[in-house]
DNA sequence: TAGGCCATGTAACCGGTTACATGATTAG
DNA sequence: CTAATCATGTAACCGGTTACATGGCCTA
């Protein structure tokens, strides 16, 4: 899932301008599908239509920048379709919270609530992005992936719920340095 | 997340060399948290083994090339956990899959029905790499952050087998070509 | 009047991957 | 006899990001 992909894919809903598709794929539903900012969108768009995938035309606007204004054609819509019938890569979850969970043993019970807090704090805000992206999307289908979405962030949050004072009471019992824990002789006279 | 931590983070759970560490990394589940290849593991090792952060030494095997083993020392274990508790990135989720069901209606169902039977397939394998991961990671909270992802599996799964008649429905429902789907002029004569 | 939004674009950088080189041993 | 596993490493590449340049309008 590149940024060509999904500059057609987004192209395929509606003619568009770089600066949108960017948006689009900071925090529409886009962005859980590739990362992409102005550097590689801009350089895309002018390969795609140097390719002849793309139209472009300029819009004028008063008070305002000029707009580049993109649109697919047959061979982008064609190109497209070969990319979604192509093979495609497995999904990644790559979940920075669950390694410091995983050590939660080695910080400090601060630490790891606050970690949960920022982390419930993440997936309302998912939740939120999916309903404002679903209603913007008119394609059969967004409300099923809209739905897949909720799904699992709900799952991941009551999860959090149900299980947070099981990892803050592992916070806080080893220290990094001290890996095989021996109690402290001290303790013991 | 990137390579060095994850070197560090391994290397706090006992000596390791780069080789085991890729394994991990692969398919252990440190592939959760990190991408890392030979490429990337070899020259971290070396650089925070120049920097001080870890030890090394050879240790000759007969039939097998030398391990070059590395262990993690005083400074590496604080540099550790610096980083633990410096800012951690956002969990990112990034779906091939739910870009292809997004646009499914322009998808034949034959390759709506593929994708989802090699997205169960995948998230099953996923359940079994969290269980043999789970029994090898002496941490406290590694029982945790695996019930975790089981949860987090399961609900995708549920959530596929509930839905998918309703995904393979709207496959094929429209063609890339004619975005606004007017009815066709000859079947209405 | 400072900062944010609109809007496009580029150059330098960076963190990774891919593919290769090397070579012995073991399992099918 | 082939392929995989063990084991280390490098060079070329690539797909992205960051930071910058430019500039007018609008809002706090």
């Amino acid at each position: 899932m590149n940024v060509r992909t999904i500059c057609l894919a987004i192209l395929q809903l509606g003619d568009s301008t770089g600066y949108e598709i960017r948006k689009c794929v900071a925090d529409g539903l886009f962005s859980h599908f590739v990362d992409a900012s102005y550097g590689s969108i801009y350089p895309a768009l002018n390969k795609l239509e140097a390719e002849g995938l793309l139209d472009a035309h300029i819009e004028e606007q008063d008070g305002k920048p000029n707009r580049r204004v993109y649109s697919i054609n047959d061979t982008g819509r064609a190109a497209f379709g070969e990319m979604l019938s192509g093979p495609i890569g497995d999904d990644t979850f790559k979940s920075p919270f669950l390694l410091l969970a995983t050590y939660a043993q080695y910080l400090s019970r601060e630490q790891i609530s606050a970690a949960i807090d920022a982390q419930v704090k993440f997936l309302i805000n998912e939740l939120d992005l999916i309903d404002t992206a679903e209603a913007e999307l008119p394609l059969a289908a967004c409300n099923w992936v809209a739905e897949f979405g909720r799904n699992a962030m709900q799952s991941q949050l009551e999860y959090i719920y149900e299980n947070r004072a099981a990892l803050e009471e592992i916070a806080g019992t080893s220290s990094l340095t001290n890996k095989p824990q021996i109690p402290a002789i001290d303790a013991a006279e």
